[in-house]
This record gives structure tokens, sequence and C-alpha cells, in this order.
RNA sequence: GGUCCCGUAGUUCAACGGAUAGAAUAGAAGUUUCCUAAACUUUAGAUUCGGGUUCGAUUCCCGGCGAGACUACCA
């Protein structure tokens, strides 16, 4: 914020009058002051000590009077140890308010023509199940970075790689065929990637069931999964929808149809969306020409067997296959592939993968490879590694069926808002369409909030059986105080009060209320860390530390029975710009905010 | 075996190397003549262990213990 640049710049200047000494800004270290401590900001100054070659005290102390004497924004200080609490100036919050009140999109930088532009990929959904609880972390991290990237000033691509074939794919046509020709998600009433999902599950178990016969008849393992009947026709199935074969590839298209149409709701319920998005049957032969260009150039080299590898022992990592002995792509030829494509098609400058902490590896060698290969972003491919979501009893595990299903969760999710609103009786005075749209809207950034709160690198658990809270650290909360200060804004207008565009400088306010401001200026250099650090989470927190504190002045002020005129405005004033940080910072991690609840 | 992550109140999460490690929940006790009580106030409770670097270590380094991921000619 411009108070603690002004001061750190005093800082350094004061320390090259007092004792000749250059400093560096990365050395002034200002932070907000403890609770328990007299002050605003507090100046750390142990690396001040060899320089002045005094304790930390008289160190502190000097440096005080100095700031006293000549920076206006400084009002008072008081020394504790090596720390120097400094009070800052009435009027600079009141000025800092008044900037904040005057620009509506406070914290955001604007993206213009020369911005750079980023390209996210998130959520890159198989087309055999639907989307469960680990997508959903992907699918709002995805959305939220991509919010975060625009506020600092990016162009944002988002792009989605559909993995679209595969044996995978055939397995739940085949069961189709054989046990379900002719439903539909009309016939059977199901989403088109459930009704694909259930198949996939009803191949393993036919599968599952052949294998025992086979085991029963003395055969190992490997054995019977080698004579595996239905594992063989899957295999002939994804060679003939290789060769094209028509009726193999109009089954596949009509399948997939179904299950984009099912993705599609559930990606609208979640609210996230893309603006590219790739499918791997489009470019998975891609990647190839670039692999056998580095063979030419001497960086990838060729087995016996016709294999061509990538060794990277000297990047302290073990050797890569890149394309087999018949020839055929592995996924990292394809993670080439898809990567020059995108490139052709739009000037992308930074690029962002969105995938699960298990594919580090991956990302790690895809960067050095890329790099080998002359793409010039190579190297700053960031690979946004986020943790799994476990259960209470460990990782879900699709064959235990312990899977959470997004579609479930967030139905559940709603239903439970609904049912708690009502026992509160907030439903009470609306009509039923009312009440859908607040209980989604509550349910939904409920969820939301819960993920997005945590750091993404971090594991994390949800336990299914306890439903998420309403109450505390939640999304909810943070609606709730928003849908209040519109409610008051909503009485002061309703009252006549007109709010002026400046506040004069004179007013007294309490510290409380500099805190607030204090609190509210520090929206844009959390939009700033977010970005850097690539967490939603920074966003989620501060949110939560403004709301906390709003709620806190609100019950200790009365904002509108405040018989000073001046003072009732301030406090308007002031709760209005919260609720405007509240609704931006929402909006970064794609939670809407409710005007009544 | 190798590489990489992680270990904080009963539980779920915080803490650029900075002051007495913060919140929320669950537990105990309170606050509705008052702008929305999904709120507020009080209370009790934690850094896996052992070294090292530092004025100062939850944070950085080394070692032990514990949990997880990767180590596929799957994607």
């Amino acid at each position: 914020m411009v108070i603690e640049q002004q001061i750190s710049g005093a800082v350094i200047a004061g320390i090259k009058a007092l004792y000749g000494a250059e400093v560096t800004a990365a050395q002034v270290q200002l932070q907000q002051t403890k609770k328990e401590f007299t002050g605003h900001l507090t100046l750390v100054v142990f690396p001040f000590l060899r320089a002045s070659k005094k304790s930390p005290e008289l160190t502190a102390q000097a440096i005080g009077e100095y700031l006293l004497a000549n920076e206006p924004a400084v009002a008072a200080f008081n020394v504790i140890k090596g720390f120097l609490n400094l009070t800052v100036a009435p009027f600079c919050w009141i000025a800092l308010l008044n900037d904040i009140n005057s620009q509506p999109t406070y914290g955001i930088v604007p993206v213009t023509e020369q911005s750079p532009l980023v390209m996210i990929e998130y959520s890159s959904p198989n087309t055999n199940k639907p989307l469960h609880l680990g997508h959903v972390r992907n699918n709002l991290l995805g959305f939220s970075l991509a919010e975060i990237m625009k506020a600092n000033g990016n162009k944002v691509v988002k792009t989605n790689i559909v993995n679209d074939r595969g044996i995978h794919i055939c397995k739940s046509m085949l069961a189709w065929q054989k046990w379900g020709e002719g439903v539909t998600p009309e016939s059977s009433g199901k989403k088109g990637d459930h009704l694909i999902g259930d198949f996939y599950v009803l191949f393993d178990k036919h599968y599952k069931q052949e294998l025992k016969e086979l085991q029963a008849q003395g055969l190992t393992d490997k054995e019977a999964e080698a004579q595996s009947a239905l594992m063989a026709e899957a295999r002939a199935m994804l060679l003939k929808w290789e060769a094209g074969d028509k009726e193999v590839v109009a089954l596949w298209s009509m399948m997939n149809s179904w299950v984009y149409a099912g993705f599609d709701e559930t990606y609208k319920m979640m609210g996230v969306d893309f603006d590219k998005i790739y499918y791997e049957s489009q470019t998975y032969l891609e990647g190839k020409g670039k692999v056998m260009e580095g063979l030419e150039k001497g960086v990838f080299y060729r087995r016996e067997d016709g294999s061509v590898w990538a060794d990277l022992t000297g990047d302290g990592l073990d050797e890569k296959l890149l394309l087999r002995a018949d020839g055929t792509s592995v996924y990292m030829t394809q993670d080439i592939g898809t990567a020059k494509l995108r490139y052709d098609d739009y000037p992308i400058n930074k690029m962002i993968y969105v995938v699960g902490n298990e594919q580090n590896y991956h990302f790690q060698v895809l960067s050095i490879l890329l790099d080998k290969l002359g793409f010039a972003f190579g190297k700053g491919l960031v690979h946004f590694s986020y943790g799994m979501v476990e259960l209470p009893e460990g990782k879900m595990k699709s064959r235990e069926g312990t899977v959470v299903d997004a579609d479930d969760l967030m139905a559940e999710m709603i239903n439970t808002a609904h049912e708690v609103s009502q026992e509160l009786g907030k439903l009470d005075e609306m009509t039923p369409a009312e009440a859908e749209a607040i209980s989604r809207t509550v349910g939904l950034g409920s969820l939301k909030y819960f993920i997005l709160k945590v750091d993404p690198r971090k594991n994390m658990t949800f336990n299914p059986k306890e439903s998420i809270d309403f109450n505390g650290n939640t999304g909810p909360f943070i609606q709730y105080t928003y849908a209040r200060i519109c409610s008051v804004l909503r009485k002061a207008a309703e009252q006549g009060i007109a709010l002026p565009e400046q506040l004069p400088a004179t007013l007294a306010l309490s510290e409380k209320e500099e805190t607030m401001i204090q609190l509210l200026a520090d929206y844009a250099s959390t939009v700033r860390e977010a970005g850097k650090e690539y967490s939603p989470a920074f966003i989620a927190n501060y949110i939560y530390d403004l709301v906390k504190e709003y709620n806190q002045f609100y019950h200790d002020f009365s904002i509108l029975r405040e018989e000073n005129e001046e003072l009732k405005k301030f406090r308007l004033i002031l709760s209005a710009n919260v609720a405007k940080i509240i609704k931006s910072g929402m909006s970064l991690l794609g939670i809407d905010v409710p005007e009544r609840m």
C-alpha cells in the first residue's frame, strides 16, 4: 500500500542520514503491528544493527526520532526490543479510504493490448467416467487462478484437453454394445457422463469375473489377463478406432457426445468455463514430428527395438520413452504435441498446467524436454501442482466405491444450504425461485470456499459424512456479512443519506476504524501476492480476516444510529468499500455473493 | 532401493527467518427492547523427535521416526 512505500522510503533515507549506510528496500521489513502493541506498522530493526553499531533499542529509538521529524505520515512511535512500532497520522487513513473509494476496481490491474498472455490448462477429464471430488479441486483452482491472473493484468486463455480416446473409452463402448445396446441418457434418465461411467464399471465387473474363472482353471494372474477375451475385444476395438472404422467411430462419437452434455452441465453448475477445448483424438498424433526432429538433432536416441528415448540422466532423472517400438505415441509425446499446437494457435507468454501433484515427475520431464527441443517457453512452464483430496479413511478409490461424485456433492451442498436456511427462517419471505437461487449460491459458495481456502500444494481432508460448516471460516459467513452490509446501505439510501465522494481529512477516527482501512488497503498487495504465488488461498484467507474484523466493527459501532453525520457517512463509506472488496475478492474465487440472504 | 512432498490444539486450516505460534470447529460460560444472532463476548487446548546455522527457527541445513506420491511401452 501507498503509506507503507512512503515510510519504507523514509526509513532508507533515515538509515543513510543517521549511519551513512545504504540499505535495500528488501531489508526494510515493515509489517503490521500485532494487536497487543500500539501502532499500525512495525519496523524490524535487527537488519540495521550492523550499520548503527548500537543496541536494537537505541537503533530503533534513533530511527523513530528521525521518522517523526522527517516523515509527516508518522505521527508517533514506540520501541519494544528490536521492534519499532509506528503510528500513522490520521489524515493518511482518510486519504487512503478516499483513494480506495474512488476506484471501483481497487486492487485490480487492468488488462491492456500489451499485457502478456497466459494460458491455463485445467480440468482435463477422461470421457469414461463422471467428474469427482478431485476434479472439483482442479476445476475450482484452475478457474480461480485464471481470475487471479487476469486481476494481475494478464490476458488469460483457459483451456481444457479432453482425453477422449484410448482403451478405457473402448471398454465403455464394448460394455454398452454387449449389455446395454439401445440405452441412451434419455431412455435411462441418467446424465450422459454417469451412464458411460456405469458401463465402464460394468465392463470391469465382467472382466474381473472372467479373470476369476480363468484363474479357477489354474492360470496365473498374468496368463489370465493375457487370455481374457473381453480385453482382447477392447483392444481390437481400439485398433479399429485408430484405423477409422466407420461403425466404431460413429459409436464413439455418439457416446462421447453424451458425456460432453453431462460435463457441460457439471461445469455450468460449478461455474467454470473454457476459451478453447482441445481433444486428444485430434492431437494425439502431434508430437511425433517433434520427437523425430529431436532424434535428428541428436537430442534423443533410438534403441535396437526401434523405440525412441530421451536420456535425462544428466539432469538427475531417468531415461524416458517417447515413441514405442511400433512407432506409436505415449503420454509425453502427446504433451509435446499439444504444447506445439497451442503455441501455434496463441502467442503464449506463459503456460500453466493445473494438474495434481502425482504428476510432478511428468512435468519436470516435460519442461526439460521442451527446453531441449528448443521451445522458448519450456523452462518457464508452470506446473500448478495441487495436493490430493483425501477422505478420512485415506485416498479415494474407485474400486472400493469411495469416490465422491461431483454432481452428487454439489446437489447435496445445495440441499443442505436449503435446509439450514429454512430452519433459520431466511427463506420465509422469498419466492420458491429466490429460495432456490439463494440455496444454490450458499451451498456452492460453501463448497468452493472450503476447497479454495486451503494451500493448493497441500493434501486436504474432506469428510463427506460431516457436511461442510456454514459457520466460522466459511463461504456463507462471508456471504452473510456481504448481504448484511447491503442491507445497511439500502436502509441508508431509504433514509435519504447521500454519501460524499470524498471525506474531510479532519475526521477523527478510532483505532478500530483505522485498522479497518489498513486491512482494506491490503487487498491490492494480497492480489499481487496471490498472483505471484499462484494461490487462491491467500485471497480466501484475506477476505476472512477482513470479514471477521468487520463483524466486530459492526457490533462495536451502530452505524445508522450514529449522531455525528460525518462519522455516520464515514462508516457507511467504509462499509460500502468492505462490501466492494468482498465482492471483488470472492469473484476471484469464483464465488457469488448475494445481496440478501 | 531412488526421487519428491508432507508432519502445528481432539478435528479442519493459518503463520516473507521476527514480538506471547493465529483462526475456525467441537467443549465450558455468556449476549437479542439495538442497522440481518449464518453474528458477537469470555474460557480451555498444539509446532513428530535429536542436532546445526542465527540476535532470533514452525519456517533454512543434517539425521531419526511417521504418512503419502512418483519410480508403466496407461493417460
